[in-house]
DNA sequence: TAGGTATTGATACGGATCGTGTCAACCTTC
DNA sequence: GAAGGTTGACACGATCCGTATCAATACCTA
């Protein structure tokens, strides 16, 4: 399995996005594709699936870049959260200790 | 007690920003100050606050409009999670159902 | 009740953001 | 070496957002 990586243009094509955007996201942070030696970009599912991501945020939602950013950190998160969700993946003092830290987190994130 | 309400002007004043900027966040829907008989709009201690903090995710973040709504709903649903982290406030198990089903929600608000 | 001040909703203007297009220089592949 | 794709930088419209302005209405006081 060679782990599908995609050069802008077909990765552009795939997300119907334009070049320039995905360069732009990158600039700001947003996206951070691998290179190749000659620091060609190059986009893997995983990055794919991020952009998808944004694309709704923007196209849909309406949000602009900074509150995409910030959306973005929350959902890292939350992503964290999740597992300490499963029954006897983690003990329950130590689960309960970590939920409280990114529930802070959470907080800081959104200035409350 | 007469939990003190401001007109618009004194809000304005007191958050140093516009009144037409608070007029356009209510017809946004950000924000839902009560009217007087004649519909002056009355703005509360709890309204300033959230005021307040749409300010700061304006200003300092430089988080769109859209993007504000999005992080308000997502900190309503931080805000109920809060208490279910007390110990022995709230049955552990129907603590666990209520933080599985906020987190459902937040996964959604962030389109993962 | 009459008169002055504040609020209302609607509209318009200037600055900033963002997607897109263009350009020369570089990398890659044949 | 030639052709085509990529890189970074810059510029051009469209849109968003705070602010200003306006006539009409509400409030308050004399």
């Amino acid at each position: 399995m060679d782990d599908d990586l995609y050069l802008i243009s077909m990765a552009a094509r795939l997300l119907d996005m334009h070049p320039q955007t995905l360069r732009k996201y990158e600039r700001l942070g947003l996206v951070r594709p691998s290179r190749t030696v000659g620091s060609m970009r190059l986009y893997s599912r995983d990055e794919l699936d991020r952009l998808r991501l944004i694309k709704h945020l923007v196209d849909e939602a309406g949000i602009n870049l900074a509150g995409v950013q910030r959306l973005l950190s929350i959902a890292e998160v939350v992503q964290r959260i999740r597992p300490l969700m499963d029954e006897e993946a983690v003990p329950r003092a130590e689960a309960r200790r970590r939920l409280s830290r990114e529930l802070d987190r959470l907080c800081d994130m959104l200035g409350i």
